[in-house]
DNA sequence: CTGTTAGCGCTTTCAT
DNA sequence: ATGAAAGCGCTAACAG
């Protein structure tokens, strides 16, 4: 590995002094053509690059860098956050730095991204207390989670109302008994299943005398696929299912297909993420739908917020996105 | 905006040397506790985060950053790739930044990622001339399109025999006339469509006497939705079509639905990419899959090869990664 | 155990 | 038009 060009080299071969090869190569006035020329041509024969450390140290617009934490690469939910972040933040002059949590822990990505970045965003299901150790002082915006996590600042997500709702129109249209496919994260995560929030609140509205008919799933399609086929096997009745996410509400979908059961007819499938996706499955796919740009743009308005006050500690700061019901055909 | 906290501060208010604040907040030992305490109090009280500019100048081993370009969020093809790719650099100890061309245009993009990374991977369509002038020096990395760019590095995709492949098994299927759909990619960037290379490889090897059943869509599913309507009405005998990417092939199964067409049956589809997704439609999607990992593994492989000679401009680098066949139901 | 010195590579004064 | 000096904020090496 050979010892890095520096703007000392191209100088010296050039026979000028460092400023004027500054000057050179960001386009300055107060120098010669012919001199410019030279510096120049030495750089280019040196295959000199400046180096970006040194330059950010010296700048005077420092480079704002945004950590983003992406859950997962392989669920468009994700994604096209992950999209619309990245588009908003290039809109407000940020750069961004992402870091998957899919393979390693999120505390390892976050633990990874704090000394790189000025403020870190992202999807965190950790307890507090491993965030905080992770963050190692950097602020986090913390996106979707429902409950209030002290210290971390965060853009929630307004699914109740969503659900709510959701089930009022189901039963306006008929459907009987209403059943849950959740998510098995917590169960992946500590070998230990803890119901979401989501189907904490669907449980909670769905009122007391209910059967409970749930089951849980991975969150992807061939979960949805499997958790479909279990539900359907242990609750014959349900004519209707909330499903965790659209990924796995297009594995339901699917399913249904191979069990030969009709969809909507038999029974109702209604996701929740609003993807773009479940406009490509027979049916097309209903779905709580969350308005992902109003999310961006929430999280980078946290963002813009304690840039404004140089990073430091401050009360948390909270935002709180709602939801809307998608019809389609599905449900 | 106050004005930064340095180290210097947090030395002044322990009352101790800058060495001694790094020595406190770096855990390296030669420190007595009681003093530690007393500087991690200090940094704590004054909010004080070290400047990751003047760290990474001063560091021994020079973060690595690898800039990559995401063509779309809105195709899981791209994100899928970008997920290995960045799993793949941090198991190779490299930093991602990430751009994304889908709203701005990649030499924007290319543009805004050169003067912060050391390289640069993503998917590039525009002409030599512009990536040349816009990467600034920086080594660019360009992956999956099939001709050969003189002055950057490249991870090539083999299609044609994959394409090659998949005419004869289709043909060996009984089918007689085998259409395709294009992207019309060519045709928004410039208004002039353009045959993609895809096409150009299918109708060489499709041989001359066959009818050229084509035509070209956006590269979505509803795009590939439109495509397909277009095709079945300009070309009715068309019995097998070949998809530009799997999810126009999507829309294009989901268009066969409407148009109460049977697949495979009447029509056999084809799609290009190798999605999981195709496992979640009805029939499940038939294609030529791109061995993604491969492709990540191969571009880092550039990568490290450029790091080791310091980035300096050398002759081309050149891989290819094949394809191969995934026959489930649609074709 | 702690402080001093010397850079990392660049850009910005300010002289010349 | 060019050069010299100062300093961005940090850490490594050496003193004390």
């Amino acid at each position: 590995m050979a010892k890095r060009v520096t703007i000392h080299d191209v100088a010296a071969l050039a026979g000028v002094s460092r400023q004027t090869v500054t000057r050179a190569l960001n386009d300055m006035d107060g120098i010669n053509d012919e001199t410019k020329r030279r510096v120049l041509e030495a750089s280019a024969r040196l295959g000199y690059r400046p180096s970006r450390f040194a330059r950010s140290l010296v700048a005077r617009e420092k480079t704002r860098t945004l950590g983003l934490v992406v859950s997962s690469f392989r669920n468009p939910y994700y994604t096209e956050i992950a999209g619309d972040l990245l588009d908003c933040a290039a809109s407000r002059n940020w750069q961004v730095i992402m870091a998957s949590s899919e393979s390693a822990d999120e505390t390892a990505a976050l633990r990874m991204l704090s000394p790189q970045v000025d403020v870190v965003v992202g999807h965190f299901w950790s307890s507090m207390e491993r965030i905080e150790e992770a963050r190692d002082g950097v602020p986090v915006v913390v996106l979707d989670r429902t409950e209030h996590l002290p210290g971390t600042h965060s853009v929630e997500l307004d699914l109740r109302s969503g659900i709510e709702e959701a089930i009022h129109a189901l039963r306006a249209k008929g459907a009987r008994s209403i059943g849950m496919i959740d998510s098995d994260y917590s169960l992946r995560q500590s070998s230990v299943y803890v119901p979401s929030s989501r189907r904490r609140d669907f449980e909670e509205l769905i009122g007391p005398g209910q059967p409970k008919a749930a089951v849980a799933g991975e969150e992807s399609i061939r979960g949805g696929s499997l958790a479909f086929v279990e539900l359907m096997r242990a609750h014959p009745y349900v004519d209707a299912v909330l499903v965790f996410n659209d990924l796995m509400a297009i594995g339901a979908i699917h399913a249904a297909h191979t069990l030969n059961i009709k969809v909507p007819e038999q029974v109702r499938i209604l996701g929740i993420d609003g993807l773009s996706l479940g406009e490509a499955v027979h049916p097309t796919l209903s779905t709580i739908s969350i308005d992902r740009e109003t999310l961006a743009a929430r999280a980078l308005d946290v963002v813009d917020t304690l840039a404004a006050i140089n990073f430091a500690e401050t009360e948390p700061i909270r935002h709180v996105v709602r939801s809307r019901l998608l019809w389609r055909e599905s449900a």
